[in-house]
This record gives structure tokens, C-alpha cells and sequence, in this order.
RNA sequence: GCUCCGGUAGUGUAGCUCGGCCAAUCAUUUCGGCCUUUCGAGCCGAGGACUCGGGUUCAAAUCCCGACCGGAGCACCA
């Protein structure tokens, strides 16, 4: 084959590497482009798992070609979705955190004088106009296909008329600057949409320098061009901004970037959540913080002793599809399982503990191994008791032959009180775990409440480490306080 | 109402640009088995999908038309 058609040999190589680059597809890429990437939320909470997808898929693409990921802050909103100051850190941890440190970092509000910029700019060449219109009236002329009447204004008056919005002659909603695209546009979204708005709001991050603030549709579209972009990925909310953008960049002679837009992602066992509306909860008292276990926040997820590279991978085997998806979590427990999975050392955590005597001896040794696959030992001593699961317990019937993981065989001679005698080990019997009688307590918070417990002493010493309570699941101590243990759980 | 976009197993996803290697990939879920010291771990195996109708073609998940279903935008939010 290789004589008779040697470009269909080279061809079918191709194909065949290009299947293995598995999860995102390729990018459409000019000779030579240098990727640029951004990911640009609104500082107003938390990341939470749909900021993770924009980090994620954004900053791995940036990777996959050897370009640059650029995090901004489009938070020149002060009123409606206003930034919260310490929000600003918080994304940047969270994308360390998820290997995806920006290669630059910008934030809107600092940069308003270049919006304000090409707003003159835009006025200048008659590509914009300073509106007055109410917005139920400008409505109106919207749906009528009707320009309205400041449209027509000239360039020195919208000038002037500019200079009031931002010397503060105007109050909030009396004047807007408008983008003009086309008043006919078959779909109503794209008609003159807003620019500029008067805010007299004083912003976090900046104080009362300006009232006059841009849209997001002003703002991206001048910074994506300022920075470079090559490749917008982002939620399909957004398709509609692409359009809207597209008149900004024809006025002022510049090119769209590639665009892509991925469907609403909804976690199963999540919701509905918006950043608004769980900050309005936190602040109410109704979560502990933004790191609540409940919480589909980074932070959260963090806490709760998930695995950066685990999230990656979920985020990246989602794909950019452009379908509304409603995904579980399961799929990101099991990406995590197998990442914690090596590096969780295991653990008796003993929930709703029963109290079981042993009949012949008074101390015992267990010589646990501290991984299946390891050869680290731990001992857990006892004296003639040890302690075992509520659930454990209420399976139990006298004469039944049990092991003790790690400790001995017994067989139940009693339910009430519990006692048991230790036997020689036979094959073949249900094995359980237990907890020492010098058992620590542990609670362990779950999303759907906290579990109270008690596990053997060395837990104690794994603080701030993901561990395996065996045969109960994985999670991450969160605090030691004398024997007091707060472990949250992971899955 | 106007406009735009999408529809592959229970859940996601690959394949669709350029029709044939697709009796459709991978993961997860579910079910079964194994591990004589994890019945929330691990290993092995099984099951399960191209929304429907028409068209083009030797050949359609892939191209065209229509229907149905779903989502988004029409904010002085992002």
C-alpha cells in the first residue's frame, strides 16, 4: 500500500492521531497562530463547578497548544451582580489549585478610561449615540423597527451629550450610549443594544471614581480585542453577544475571534444554583460559608478533599457539546475515586458504634496494613471490647461467625449485651470492621447532614489528608481538636 | 410573538466538517461474577442508543426537507 498510494498511508496516520487526542476536539488554528485563551467570570462569589468548566476547558486548551491563558475580571457591574472584593482572590487560588495558573490576569474595572476610549472613538465615527429614551420606550421603537429619535442626533451633539453622562449631569436611567447596528435587524436582540449605563453605585474594588459603566457586551468585546484572544469558549447564553459584539468589531474594523459555545451544565444533585442567589444565602445565615460542604462551590470541593486532576478530567471528558446536559455527580466520584483511591490510607470509622465484649482475652493487636497494596503496617490495640457499626449490628444473630478485619474470627454468643468469643479463623466468613475501646470521636459532615462516630486513634495524625474510612468511604480530616475529630466527606 | 441553536444507551461522550473501516467509541450507572482480611475499595464480565417521517445515494448517525421535542436571546445582568 505504502508503493501504490503513499499519501493514503500518511493520510490514515494522520487520522489515527488525531483519534487519540481524546476529550476536546482540535481547534480550528490559522498557520502559525499563537493561541490566546481567556476565561473572564464576575468576581461576584465563589467559582463554582460551572466556573470550573470555563477554567478548565479554556486554560487546557491554552495548554494543548502552547498559548497563553488570560483570567479577567468582567466586573463592571457595581449594582446588579455587584464583585465581591474577596472574590478576586479566591478565583485566582482556585484556578492554582486547578493547575491552571493565568498567564495574565486583567480587570475590567481598573481599565475604564480604554472603554471610555473607544466610546469616543465609536461616537466619532458615528457608530453610536447617547440615548434617552426610558427603556420601555426604546422598546417600543425596537419592536416597531423604529430608530428612535436621539439616533439621528449629530456627531458633536452625542459629543456633548457623552461629556454630561460623565460629568455626572444625568441621572441613573436618563441616558444610555447606545451601539447603532441595525434597527431592522430580523432578530430583535441585535437592534442599537446598550453600551454605557449611568451607575452612581460606588464599586467595590474602585470606589465612586466613575458612574458611567460599560455592558459585558462592551467590555469583552473591547478587551478580547485588546488581549488578543484567538478563541472564545464559552456558555451559550452568550450566542447571542457574538452577533451583538459582531457590529462593535465591523465599526471599528477588527476581527471576531473563533467562538464556541458549550449548553447549561446542571449537577444532578446540585440544581439550579446561581452566584447571586447562593450568595444571598450565605449572607443570610443559611450555609456556613462559601465552603459548605452542601455548597457546588470550589472551595467546597476543595474542603471536602477532591483532587484537582479528577475535576480536570471530568470538565474534559464533558466536551464542548452545545446540548443542555444534566450530569451527576457519580461521574466525577468515580474520576476522583481513582486518583484518591492510591494515596488514601485506610481507616476504622465506626458509625452508630456498638459496644461488643470479647469473651476470652483481655487485649488485643491488630496489625493493619495502611493500604491494600502497601506494606505500611498500623496497630490498633484493645482491650475486651471492641466497637461495630449500628448497620453491622442489626444483621448480627447469635451463633453467627464473623472476622474482625485485621483483629480475629468470633462467634456471636449474645445480642443483648454483645458478646462474642474468639475462634480460630475459618474461610469464608463476612468480614467487618471495628473500632478500638481508646476510640477517638469523629464526625464526619456529609452534603445531607453530619454523621457521629468514633475510629481508631491514628486518625488523628492524618490532618488535612484524604483517608479511606473502609467499607464507609473516602473523606478528608478537616480537624483534630484533642480526640475530637471533623472529617468531611469526599464520596 | 420575533430570532437563534440543538436532539447518539439511565447519564455523559466519540463519530457528523470530507457518507462506506459504525451490527456505533469511551466513561459512568445497573446487573452478574471474582478477590478464602473492605458487602461505599479493587478486578473481570454482561446489558443498554443514532427522536420520527420522507428524500438523495450502490451505501446515511453522517447530506437535504418536514415534523416533533428541548434550550437560549429579544435587560440601563453577567
Amino acid at each position: 500500500m505504502n508503493k501504490i498510494a503513499p499519501e493514503l498511508v500518511e493520510e490514515l496516520i494522520e487520522r489515527d492521531t488525531e483519534k487519540r487526542e481524546i476529550g476536546l476536539p482540535n481547534l480550528p488554528l490559522a498557520d502559525g497562530e499563537k493561541v490566546v485563551m481567556r476565561f473572564a467570570p464576575n468576581p461576584n462569589g465563589a467559582a463554582t463547578l460551572g466556573s470550573a468548566r470555563g477554567i478548565i476547558v479554556n486554560s487546557e486548551y491554552a495548554r494543548r497548544y502552547n498559548g497563553k491563558f488570560i483570567l479577567r475580571f468582567d466586573d463592571t457591574d457595581p449594582v446588579v451582580k455587584r464583585p465581591l472584593l474577596e472574590a478576586y482572590d479566591w478565583y485566582l487560588e482556585d484556578c492554582d489549585w486547578l493547575d491552571a495558573k493565568p498567564d495574565e490576569v486583567v480587570v475590567a474595572s481598573e481599565r475604564m478610561d480604554l472603554y471610555y476610549k473607544y466610546a469616543v472613538a465609536l461616537i466619532e465615527k458615528g457608530a453610536a449615540y447617547v440615548c434617552f429614551c426610558p427603556a420601555d420606550v426604546f422598546k417600543t421603537y425596537k419592536n416597531r423597527k423604529v430608530p428612535c429619535p436621539d439616533r439621528a442626533a449629530s456627531i458633536e451633539t452625542n459629543m456633548e451629550n457623552w461629556n454630561k453622562m460623565l460629568t455626572g449631569v444625568y441621572a441613573e436611567k436618563e441616558a444610555v450610549l447606545r451601539i447603532k447596528t441595525d434597527m431592522a435587524a430580523k432578530d430583535p436582540a441585535l437592534r442599537d443594544w446598550v453600551a454605557f449605563r449611568i451607575l452612581k453605585k460606588d464599586h467595590p474594588r474602585i470606589g465612586k471614581r466613575y458612574e458611567v459603566w460599560p455592558n459585558l457586551d462592551f467590555e469583552s468585546a473591547i478587551e478580547d480585542h485588546l488581549l488578543g484572544i484567538t478563541h472564545i469558549i464559552r456558555g451559550k447564553d452568550l450566542m447571542k453577544s457574538e452577533k451583538r459584539q459582531q457590529f462593535l468589531y465591523d465599526h471599528l474594523g477588527w476581527q471576531y475571534p473563533i467562538t464556541k459555545h458549550w449548553g447549561k451544565i446542571k449537577m444532578q444533585e446540585f440544581g439550579k444554583f446561581s452566584t447571586s442567589e447562593l450568595r444571598r444565602r450565605i449572607e443570610e445565615g443559611e450555609y456556613e460559608g462559601w465552603d459548605d460542604p452542601t455548597l457546588p462551590t470550589l472551595k467546597a470541593l476543595r474542603r471536602r478533599g477532591f483532587q484537582p486532576e479528577a475535576i480536570r478530567k471530568f470538565f474534559i471528558s464533558l466536551g464542548v457539546s452545545q446540548t443542555d446536559i444534566a450530569v451527576s455527580m457519580k461521574n466525577m466520584y468515580a474520576e476522583n475515586r481513582k486518583a484518591v483511591d492510591a494515596l488514601a490510607s485506610r481507616y476504622f470509622f465506626v458509625h452508630n458504634p456498638e459496644e461488643m465484649r470479647l469473651l476470652n482475652g483481655d487485649s488485643f493487636v491488630a496489625k493493619a496494613l495502611k493500604h491494600p497494596s502497601g506494606t505500611d503496617y498500623r496497630e490498633i490495640k484493645t482491650g475486651n471490647t471492641v466497637y461495630i457499626s449500628g448497620g453491622d449490628y442489626a444483621k448480627l444473630k447469635v451463633g453467627e461467625k464473623i472476622r474482625l478485619k485485621y483483629l480475629c474470627t468470633v462467634e456471636i454468643e449474645s445480642l443483648k449485651p454483645l458478646r462474642a468469643k474468639v475462634i480460630d479463623t475459618e474461610p469464608k466468613v463476612p468480614v467487618i470492621h471495628w473500632a478500638p475501646s481508646d476510640s477517638i470521636n469523629v464526625k464526619v459532615k456529609k452534603p445531607d447532614g453530619i454523621e457521629e462516630g468514633i475510629g481508631e486513634p491514628l486518625i488523628a495524625s492524618e490532618l488535612g489528608n484524604v483517608v479511606q474510612f473502609e467499607r464507609y468511604g473516602f473523606v478528608r480530616i478537616d480537624s483534630v481538636v484533642g480526640k475530637e475529630v471533623v472529617a468531611y466527606f469526599t464520596h
